[in-house]
DNA sequence: GACTATTGGTCAGGTTACCTGACCAAACAG
DNA sequence: CTGTTTGGTCAGGTAACCTGACCAATAGTC
């Protein structure tokens, strides 16, 4: 008895996640294994592109599609584990800007490096011209889905 | 003050993110959209690719990577809603095998329209030839992945 | 057969990344 | 001056995960 539909495995979203978790397993793993072992998933993902760096807790907020207060959370973590600070920023006294600590851009450097390596690998095993059309096919999607809002634009007024 | 590192994002881990979130969001909007709307993707993510139906809570928490006591309590909910039932595997009496009912084969029909759904809009965004060529890339990743054991492989032991 | 080890699953209890709701202070619009 | 919006924080709850202890059925060994 198949189904109605006949699934003709492995889907492409199915694809796109093993995909993206193993790149996401290599970023933690990096990150452990050069000291950076105090921090969780849910801390590292904060690094990822574009970073802390300069950003305002709400904007962080945003891009992360979680409640400002998760972010003020982990943040608050971060901070305490020595690797943000959070000052006033000067144009807007009521808002803070991140700024990464010396063990923090050390944290973001090595998520960036790792990031590039998982770029090689992928080239390494799909070869130079069929990877470059995939990075290619990758980045056109990002585009089209970005443009027309359907991720991250659900209620941009709070949550 | 540029980096050491040019990052020249988007990085791909970047966007294999993106839209793998965006298919992940479809899902999740369809099944809602579809009358499921008592469960959370928690709950649905154990829908995804290859399914409940007829695997045991161990296949499934290793699958998933995550224990077998978080399986179970999302097993009892999924159950309690009237998704599945658990019945004892008459090959191993131990064993107790998941069957999706009515209701829950209702909700995995609908994930996988939607899967080939995105596979379609994926296929329409980059046209029939790249997009094609897109997909075997992706499988090509995944069998590579996958061959080394390099994802779901950590401690096969329990967990 | 009896004896241990392994496998499949459950119960009890803890952690924490999220959430909602209420609130304050600075900035802005009239 | 007087609301309203914006950036952020405090308090408290929910639930998806975890660890540890345990039981019942199976498999391996003498």
């Amino acid at each position: 008895m198949s189904s109605v539909i006949d699934p003709t495995p492995p889907y492409v979203g199915y694809s796109l996640r093993v995909v993206w978790q193993w790149v996401w397993e290599l970023n933690m793993a990096a990150a452990t294994r050069a000291g950076y072992d105090d921090v969780n998933p849910a801390h590292v993902s904060l690094f990822r592109y574009p970073g802390l760096d300069g950003y305002r807790l709400t904007d962080i907020a945003q891009r992360m599609q979680i409640t400002k207060q998760s972010v003020h959370q982990l943040l608050g973590h971060l901070e305490s584990l020595g690797y943000l600070i959070r000052e006033t920023d000067p144009g807007n006294r009521r808002a803070r800007l991140v700024r990464l600590t010396p063990k923090g851009r050390g944290l973001q450097e090595v998520i960036r490096r790792q990031a590039l390596d998982a770029e090689r690998r992928i080239l390494d095993i799909l070869g130079e011209d069929r990877g470059e059309q995939f990075k290619k096919s990758l980045a056109l999607l990002v585009d089209e889905i970005t443009a027309d809002g359907e991720v991250g634009a659900h209620d941009a007024a709070d949550r």
